[in-house]
DNA sequence: GTGCTTGCAAATCGTTTGCAATAGC
DNA sequence: GCTATTGCAAACGATTTGCAAGCAC
C-alpha cells in the first residue's frame, strides 16, 4: 500500500524523495501550522542529514504544487498547512496557539465573498484569520475577573 | 485648527513629533498599504534625518495605539493600513497591487464571524485577504485569449 | 535637568542563493 | 552518465537592539 503523500506526489510528478515525503507527512500528520524551523527541527533526528535548506525547498514546491498553502497570520514568520479545503484560522493572541474551523461558516463565507467579487474580479484564494482570546484563555480570564 | 492626525495622537497621550505625525499622516493621505521601506522613502526628502529605526517605532506605536493596522497579505514583507473600519483585502496576484473592499459584505461578513465565534471565544479582530486577479488583470488576459 | 525621542551602527534572524557533493533513473 | 536533489556556507534583507546625542517640558 501506497501512502496518501506519496499518492498526491506522484500526482503532481514530483519525485518522492525521503526529505519531500517526511515534510509532507508531517504536515498532513501535525495540523499546526508548523514554521519551517519546527518542521526542521522535527524532522532533524529521523533524518540526521536533513538541512533547512531542503525543508524550504520543499514546501515551496508543495506550495507551487497546490498541496500546501501558506498562512501568513504571523507578523513575522510563515506557517504552513497541508489542509487545503476552506476553514478559518483563529490565533489566540494570549497562548499563541492557532486552531482552525471547519463550520459551514467558513466555506459558507469563502462561496460568498468569492461569488460577490468574481463580477469584477478573478477570486483565486481566500483566507479569514481571527484574532483574540481562544476558549481557553478566555475562561482562565474570566478566572482571574471572578477571584478578585 | 488642529489636524486630525494629531487629534488622535494626543487622544492617546502621544507626543506628537514632526516624525510621528508625518509618518500618521502619509498613512492617513496613503491608503496603499505602504511598507516601512514605503513610508521611508517617501518621507526621506521632507524630513532629511528620518532614520528608519524611526519609522519602525513610530509604526510600532501606532500599531499598539490601534491607529493603524498591519497587513500580513505578503510572504515576506508587513504592510501597514491606518484605515480601522471592517474592509476586505484584495491582491492581484499578477500586477501586485492591494485593493480594498468596503462593501456590505466586508462589514456583515465580520460581523456575522464575530457573532458565531463569540459564544466560545472572543474575537477581537478579523482579517479577510483574496488573492486573485484584478478587474485590469482580469481584462488584460481575456484579452490575450480573444486574440489567439 | 530629567525623561522621552531620535537615529546611527551593529546584531539578529528568517529566507534565499551559489555551488559542489550525492542519489536515482 | 545525466539530471534532479540535497545540503553546506555565504549572502541577503527586513527588523530589532544598544546606546549616545538631541529635544521638550
Amino acid at each position: 500500500m501506497v501512502g496518501l503523500a506519496q499518492e498526491r506526489l506522484l500526482e503532481k510528478s514530483i519525485r518522492p524523495s525521503v526529505q519531500r515525503l517526511s515534510v509532507y507527512q508531517y504536515l498532513l500528520d501535525n495540523p499546526t501550522h508548523p514554521t519551517v524551523d519546527t518542521v526542521f527541527t522535527a524532522l532533524s533526528p529521523t533524518i540526521p542529514t536533513l538541512s533547512k535548506t531542503t525543508v524550504y525547498n520543499t514546501l515551496k514546491l508543495l506550495v507551487e504544487n497546490n498541496l500546501v498553502q501558506t498562512i501568513t497570520i504571523e507578523d513575522d514568520e510563515l506557517r504552513y498547512d497541508a489542509n487545503m479545503e476552506d476553514h478559518i484560522h483563529f490565533k489566540c493572541e494570549k497562548c499563541g496557539s492557532i486552531n482552525d474551523f471547519f463550520s459551514p461558516l467558513a466555506h459558507n463565507t469563502t462561496e460568498l465573498i468569492k461569488n460577490q467579487l468574481s463580477s469584477e474580479f478573478s477570486p483565486r484564494k481566500i483566507h479569514i484569520f481571527v484574532w483574540g482570546l481562544c476558549k481557553k484563555c478566555n475562561k482562565d480570564s474570566q478566572s482571574v475577573h471572578n477571584s478578585l
